[in-house]
DNA sequence: GATGCGATTCAC
DNA sequence: TGAATCGCATCA
């Protein structure tokens, strides 16, 4: 297990997305396995945010790799995106699944009494489990040590339709564990 | 200042 | 399976 670095995140979104599957992802007291994510590109994806929204294209230009890019979602759920800045083009990393490892009492405590394969198995679910709101939006999170990221392998990795979209369905480029019971949709 | 709409969730 | 929900970005 070693650490993963901003330089990490200097790839191809896509390998991204599909590398980040096993991995081990530390937020405050709390931790979890990925075991789902989708990518997005910011050329040609007419799903991606800095397809119709200037502000998206702003925070590509002005941030780094690595950096958070938290939105809010249906009035309601924040989602939580990583920046992907590499050679072959930019984008973005969507969580959308963990498993619980630790701090599971502080997650109950800030989503409410839900079975432990409940707590995180949606992009909304994930990070009101973990406390991740606008307040992080745009924040270097992973250099400042009480959260980060550590490299893992799953069993097996599948890919499908990203979910929840309109635009550019048929692009395979959701990503996941097919054996997880953490999913926020089975593959 | 108004409008449209969403990378979802939860309860029924 | 279906409806809530409201904040944000965008544009006028």
């Amino acid at each position: 297990m070693k650490n993963l670095s901003p330089a990490f995140f200097s790839s191809d979104p896509v390998d991204c997305a599909r590398e980040l599957i096993g991995c081990h992802l530390r937020w405050g007291g709390c931790s979890g396995r990925i075991v789902e994510t989708e990518a997005y590109r910011a050329l040609g994806d007419a799903a991606c945010h800095t397809f119709v929204r200037p502000s998206a294209r702003d925070f590509v230009a002005t941030h780094q790799a690595g950096d958070a890019y938290v939105y809010l979602s249906y009035g309601v759920h924040w989602l939580f995106n990583i920046l992907i800045k590499g050679p072959q083009g930019d984008g973005f990393v969507l969580l959308r699944a963990l498993e619980p490892l630790e701090g599971l009492d502080a997650m109950r405590a800030r989503r409410g009494n839900y079975a432990d394969r409940l707590l995180m198995a949606g992009p909304g679910r994930l990070t009101q489990a973990l406390g991740i709101s606008g307040a992080e939006h745009g924040c270097r999170w992973l250099e400042q040590g009480q959260s980060g990221l550590t490299s893992g392998k799953p069993d097996s990795i599948v890919s499908g339709p990203r979910i929840g979209i309109s635009q550019a369905v048929d692009l395979p480029w959701r990503f996941g564990d097919p054996a997880s019971k953490c999913l926020s949709k089975p593959f």
